[in-house]
DNA sequence: TTTCTTAATTCTCACTTTGAGTACATTTTC
DNA sequence: GAAAATGTACTCAAAGTGAGAATTAAGAAA
């Protein structure tokens, strides 16, 4: 018996944000996320999957972090096979690709990611899927205090808010109650979008780090193009953290960030009052524009 | 060529804090953090190092979670003999152990943190070396307009504040500084004790994700005794933190979270006023506890 | 031209959260 | 009993946030 060794995959959950929506690179259809062998001639993991994703998809990627490696024996009913001994280490990755250098996002590999998770998205309204989800929710936790406790607050019901970071931990409850692939499979509408694996839990995955980074760092940058109004920037956001946000404030926010600069040009294409075009600074120090959570410091 | 096959180790950053002060386990004389190989008969990566640690070291671990998965080449010099095709991929987590269980916490496995990290803590002052890595580090700049941002603004110098959770980004400045282990070996005093491999970067990578970690989310609670007063709480996230904490609005932020409750019982070991003893409330929801950064939501 | 529509941009104001410090209480030690 | 040490409760100004009104600038319609 060989200890300690194991087939060593990389995953990746690639985004980018297209007409004010965000997708996520596919293969087989939309059926799983790009992956493939770590190859030892890598320097590192990271470049690794950076030549590797470059190569595979022609797409730039800007901004590249490494999201969590998965190992549980469950994980791939089918990958028993692989060698008998070994087992499988998924170590996957969320990468992020501008807009500009996403061209062909209309082609089929580019899929909205509300298409796999269709709760996921409260920018217009309330997602219809949650009426039925909750009740199936409440069907499986068969008035068990915790679990009723566990999903009106996951799911923002009986008078808790809504919190869009809980992608995960939503995902795994509906998984739990035995609401996801399989469930999927047999038929039912509105639950999503299945994938291979637990794939879509990588998916998930991807999501939530995504919608609790743009909080505290500056990456949506990596999904803008070089010059693009307030707007455009609201919009994004908006499109990750699935919420609708408020102009005024938004914009507030933003500009006593300093994070961006106007171009001096205006954005002439739209309806209504032309706006201003802004950039990201690039003089900005590397770490310097986090906007960092205090503990009550004394002195 | 075996493509994708690897050494796969978990490593792990075991954390208490004892008499104010954080250690982490170690072995080989504080050489080294414990790690051992990923065994194939593990449910998940989870359940096999904890089950592993708990082996090894007797202490129940309460809180598991991934920090990161290290897998460079250059890494570990020593590793190329392990059988000259397989990559060595280790898997970092992040443990904690209560005082109450880490007795023998005077045992020479568990060292103080800040050994490794001297000008990490500023809970009394300043630490004296920054004058010494200050010196150092703009030596190594050289003038170079960006690096010296870099320092100034990761080691809170020229007018930027302190801030606690950059320790990851500290150390790997001053790896590039050439600042570490090979300079610290050749008789340099006060830059803190070394580790092999790079062992040293995964501590620090896990010291920077607890401090980042205690501020949303109530991790502290799984490092106190059952029981604990206010200060008790406070020197624990001061020791953590390396900060000095003000003492009225440490109290109003725990007791506006409602998080921990009365034991009706008074603390009476201490000189002074007893002090109230507190619970954390176990009836708490999961997640439950998270002071989320909020982005301006509309409506 | 005037008015309407759309969107950009600026301000206001109440409310909450923080930073910093003060005052007072209750115990042990000298 | 006074001093020292610690616990606990307030106060108050400054900064930050949520919600929305008001104003500006363009094109389109009447």
């Amino acid at each position: 018996m060989v200890n300690g060794l194991a087939h060593a995959e990389l995953i990746a959950v690639l985004v980018a944000v297209t007409d004010n929506d965000p997708r996520v690179m596919t293969v087989n259809a939309g059926d799983a996320l790009p992956s493939g062998p770590f190859e030892s001639e890598h320097r590192s993991l990271q470049s690794g999957l950076r030549v590797w994703i470059e190569s595979q998809t022609k797409h730039p990627v800007g901004y590249l972090e490494q999201l969590y490696t998965f190992g549980d024996r469950d994980r791939t009913p089918s990958a028993e096979g692989v060698g008998g001994q070994a087992r499988q280490i998924s170590i996957g990755y969320l990468g992020l690709v501008r807009e500009q250098d996403a061209l062909g996002a209309d082609r089929p590999q580019w899929r909205g990611w509300y298409d796999y998770f269709p709760w996921e998205d409260h920018r217009t309204a309330r997602p219809e899927v949650l009426g039925e989800l909750y009740a199936r929710l409440h069907h499986w936790a068969q008035g068990d205090e915790l679990r009723c406790q566990r999903i009106n607050f996951l799911f923002g019901q009986n008078g808790m808010a809504w919190n869009e970071d809980l992608v995960l931990q939503r995902y795994e409850l509906m998984f739990e109650a035995g609401l996801t692939e399989n469930f999927i499979q047999s038929g039912v509408q509105g639950f999503g979008r299945v994938m291979t694996g637990d794939h879509r839990r990588i998916l998930a995955t991807g999501i939530a780090r995504l919608r609790a980074k743009i909080k505290y760092h500056p990456v949506v940058f990596e999904l803008m193009p070089d010059c693009f109004t307030l707007l455009q920037l609201q919009r994004t956001v908006e499109a990750l953290s699935g919420l609708p946000l408020h102009k005024p404030n938004f914009r507030r926010q933003i500009s006593q960030q300093e994070l961006i600069e106007e171009t001096g040009e205006m954005s002439g294409d739209m309806r209504g009052r032309p706006a201003k075009l802004f950039r990201y600074r690039n003089d900005i120090v590397e770490a310097r524009a986090l906007t960092s959570v205090r503990l009550p410091v004394s002195r």
